[in-house]
DNA sequence: CAAACTGGTTACCTGTTCGTAACTAACGCT
DNA sequence: AGCGTTAGTTACGAACAGGTAACCAGTTTG
């Protein structure tokens, strides 16, 4: 999802989170790291669909994050990789994971006392 | 939003964006550290309401992100905090409001040529 | 002729997220 | 008695995100 009303926010994460803030795009950037044909990047992200892939690859793109390359072949090629607006990107989403990584395992019944 | 599929997948950043990704916790948790009165957060937190910022703070209090205190007073008075958890998290968040600061301007048509 | 390949599109449907507006509780004040 | 305060709840409807499945194109192969 792109959200306009975010994009223009006077509060810079939530214009990146207009920008970036559907729930596969992060995941999408971390696989363009390792894949690159549309179809191998459909294989291996868990529980993408191809409709959504190829919906917020388009979005990535128009936003300057995602390169797109198409050869002249059949059948079709494209690969996908990330500009280096994109690239920039990465050691912050290694630090998301990592953090998430480090989360504390906590019980359902300790984690809302409340 | 919480996805129970995301947060057991084998991809980190699939987990993670199983715990995050919703379009607001970011934005929340970013906000946790200027404002901690329920009704200061959603005064100033642009474009969310207040049923939302409920929703969304109960979640990351599940998640061990965000601290509820309750003060014996009425009318209620409720502050959050970000435990050590989610303190964890805002050097992430700062880098990525700064990469998005530094998004290049395009214009729509050179952001899209495929 | 049919099948396979790739990347992408589309119609339709479901599930989720979200916003709105009204409501709740108990106290203090007028 | 009614109003204001705070934080939270709830019902309802709207909007959005997403998945499924079928389709498209052109070449190669059997």
């Amino acid at each position: 999802m792109r959200d306009a009303a975010f994009c223009t926010s006077a509060c810079s994460m939530t214009r990146a989170m207009g920008v970036l803030g559907s729930k596969w795009k992060l995941i999408i950037i971390v696989h363009l790291t390792q894949q690159r044909r549309f179809g191998q990047l459909a294989q291996r992200i868990p529980l993408i669909s191809r409709k959504v892939l190829t919906e917020q690859l388009k979005e990535l793109e128009e936003d300057g994050i995602v390169r797109r390359e198409a050869f002249a072949e059949l059948p079709p090629r494209v690969e996908y990789s990330l500009t280096p607006h994109g690239q920039a990107l990465l050691p912050i989403l290694e630090q998301l994971s990592a953090w998430h990584c480090a989360t504390p395992a906590v019980t359902a019944a300790e984690s809302a006392p409340g």
